[in-house]
DNA sequence: GTAGATGCAAACCTTTTGCCAGGCG
DNA sequence: CGCCTGGCAAAAGGTTTGCATCTAC
């Protein structure tokens, strides 16, 4: 599992140059942390950290980036009850997440027993997979303690 | 796997009974739809049903039931990147899903590795695991035709 | 120089809340 | 008949769009 930061950070731009995108501030930015950021962060989150370094940047630019990146395959987009999409731009494709309820922690998971399965859901329906998400829901240690 | 109607139009019934709840009209309308319909229909859609037999019954009391049936455990919501969120009432708990990223279809899935796993990821990691999701997303035979 | 990107404001969509009239038990 | 529920209107997120300005190449 892909973990190191500067490695993310130049495949997304990699990625931007050679699709023909413009390399700008903004992007580098987001990119950065995106690729940083082992977290699960909200677009809301990703512009609050934006602002700190660039205070002028707007909450819009992030959505256009988020979606940009998104739909090259850079960073992975998981929706949830509450509303608001997390992204994991550091892993960007489909893996396992602990998600707690409680305070709302993501984490990554090791297990991997879906792209076995994923072979026979197509057989046995006709589908053409494309991907696939994993979540387990629960307590985390930290908000059990606090119950 | 449970696929009676009317088996889980009387759980829903009984369960809102049990709780103190009342029994009135739009919820029965709203349980037996969600009973009848083996696709996962968005509250939009839900609403849509109900008017035709109930023109005056309002989006609002869609949610507000859906949102208590939830509660009671006897509707599954799955949130999507698409904004909106789809809603199974025939199988309530947590099962595979495979949708269609073309036109939003979505299966109920047979395969079942995720409870034995879920064991190995609480042990692991210390959360008390409450739920879990899994999704496939694919392309359906129907789509894949007409591309 | 020019196509493409930024960013403001405003629109949009889904979902939630405040409130009062109305109906279930 | 009292409390819960339904439904209207309005608010509250999160996300997208229109458009003028600016900038990366």
């Amino acid at each position: 599992m892909i973990k190191d930061g500067q490695a993310r950070l130049d495949a997304i731009v990699t990625s931007l140059k050679e699709r023909g995108y413009r390399i700008t501030p903004q992007r580098i930015a987001v990119a950065e942390i995106l690729a940083r950021n082992d977290g699960h962060p909200t677009v809301k989150q990703v512009h609050d950290q934006l602002r700190r370094r660039f205070p002028t940047t707007s909450l819009v630019t992030v959505y256009k980036t988020m979606s940009l990146l998104k739909g090259m395959g850079q960073v992975l987009e998981l929706a949830f009850e509450s509303g608001s999409c997390r992204y994991d731009g550091l892993v960007p494709y489909p893996h396992p997440h602990l998600v707690c309820v409680t305070c709302g922690e993501i984490l990554d998971l090791q297990v991997g027993i879906t792209d076995e399965v994923a072979g026979e859901v197509s057989r046995t329906s006709g589908y053409r997979i494309v991907g696939h998400r994993l979540d387990f829901y629960g307590v985390c240690p930290r908000c059990q303690a606090g119950e």
